[in-house]
DNA sequence: CCAAAAGTGTTCGAACTACACCCATGT
DNA sequence: ACATGGGTGTAGTTCGAACACTTTTGG
């Protein structure tokens, strides 16, 4: 134990949110549980947990990311703290929200029913508990932001996947239309796909050919002050 | 006292950090001071103070804001949550980083004394505790985006400024050299200053036209889908 | 009269927008 | 053969970047 040099101050319950993101049926999807204890049991909240001792903050909502979905090393960012005092009808609680973005097809289904969960349209949530409606929106602020200059959109998609479903994801961003041959203009000039010999043909009879990112190529651009822009 | 619902969590000290902006001869500056008590001791130090039982966490960073400047009712915005279990020396403390943008004229200058504090230039930073570089660091992008689609430069400034002092404003924050006839003229298209009949003769003889930021303006074209961009 | 900063427009190229038709194939 | 979604190019416009000289006035 370290020495005591903050006697005279408080101490808090810290919390990680999580909001994990998947993308599926041409909609953003967060993965929203039934609360497993008081208060507030059994409504609908985010995926959290309590900041253990000896733990750091990132590393607990790793944690939580981990158990969550069955994947590690998901893209995973901070939103921000939000600790306002009654936030939490409980205890007083701090807590960090982070944002995660996972292919859906990864994600191991045998846990929504151990969580009590479920994927949720955006277009279609239900209240959800203390401040988590607040954090889901300023989630998305962000994620509209980054998915416009860095190259975070792929999380949600396979590592295979086709330019009709890179944008249907890039229209469920931002929450708006995209021009079919605009957007492939821009991602032919960014030249950071890899076109494969290879069609999906699940949603049409023609197919569609398969993509990856190539991040090494976009390494490599990024050394030559190269901006990715979608 | 409420219920005790989360008995078997864990407890943790939680600060807020300040990184407190100014702006003067033609350089940003940051408010630090020299820590008052153990450990580091003496080193300089982000203004920062511990949240207190029943303050919410912006009401925490507001009180340290108006104690460090004498202002009330800063620009202030959170940059995010900082909880590596080692990041203070002393107990495990997680902070909350806030940055605020303060006219360096409003300033009570007689509070350095008290803190033992100084404005620092950018360019010329000293050593600081723990993490406080790495908030600084992430505050600058924060700010650099900021500034760049919301008129939150003005609350770097008097009241009245000129545009060259406008322009080295945001050549400070940009960290790079505008062109003045591009950024005079995207200014007068987005029609959000005044013109005052009334001129700056500090810095040169001919003198420089005061401006006003107009919010009232601003807020009105805002309603009608325009955007600030500079 | 001269040094020092304020103020002012135009041109060029890049990037964005809008837009319509043919292609491949499973049924 | 036809319905369905995949794929492709161009023209017009807007926006940002580059660029040089005149004005004012205190010393």
């Amino acid at each position: 134990m370290s020495a005591a040099f903050y006697q005279n101050e408080v101490k808090f319950f810290v919390a990680v949110d999580c909001i994990i993101l998947g993308f599926n049926n041409k909609e953003l999807n967060v993965l929203l549980h039934k609360r497993k204890f008081e208060p507030l049991k059994g409504e609908w909240s985010l995926m959290g947990g309590f900041v253990k001792s000896g733990e750091n903050i990132n590393e607990a909502a790793s944690h939580v990311l981990t158990e969550c979905t069955g994947i590690d090393n998901l893209f995973m960012e901070q939103v921000g703290a939000y600790g306002d005092v009654t936030r939490d009808l409980g205890e007083r609680v701090i807590s960090i929200a982070y944002y995660a973005l996972v292919n859906i097809n990864d994600f191991n289904i045998d846990l929504l029913e151990q969580y009590d969960a479920k994927w949720t349209k955006l277009s279609d949530l239900p209240e959800l508990i203390f401040d988590h409606k607040q954090m889901l929106h300023d989630t998305l602020s962000r994620l509209k932001r980054k998915a416009a200059t860095r190259p975070v959109g792929f999380n949600l998609l396979p590592e295979k996947f086709t330019l009709p479903q890179l944008q249907t994801l890039y229209e469920a961003i931002y929450q708006s239309p995209l021009d079919k041959r605009n957007f492939r203009k821009k991602l032919h000039a960014m030249d950071i796909l890899e076109k494969l010999n290879e069609k999906d043909k699940k949603s049409s009879k023609r197919g569609a050919f398969y993509y990856m990112f190539n991040k090494e190529k976009y390494d490599r651009l990024l050394d030559d002050g190269f901006y990715f822009s979608l």
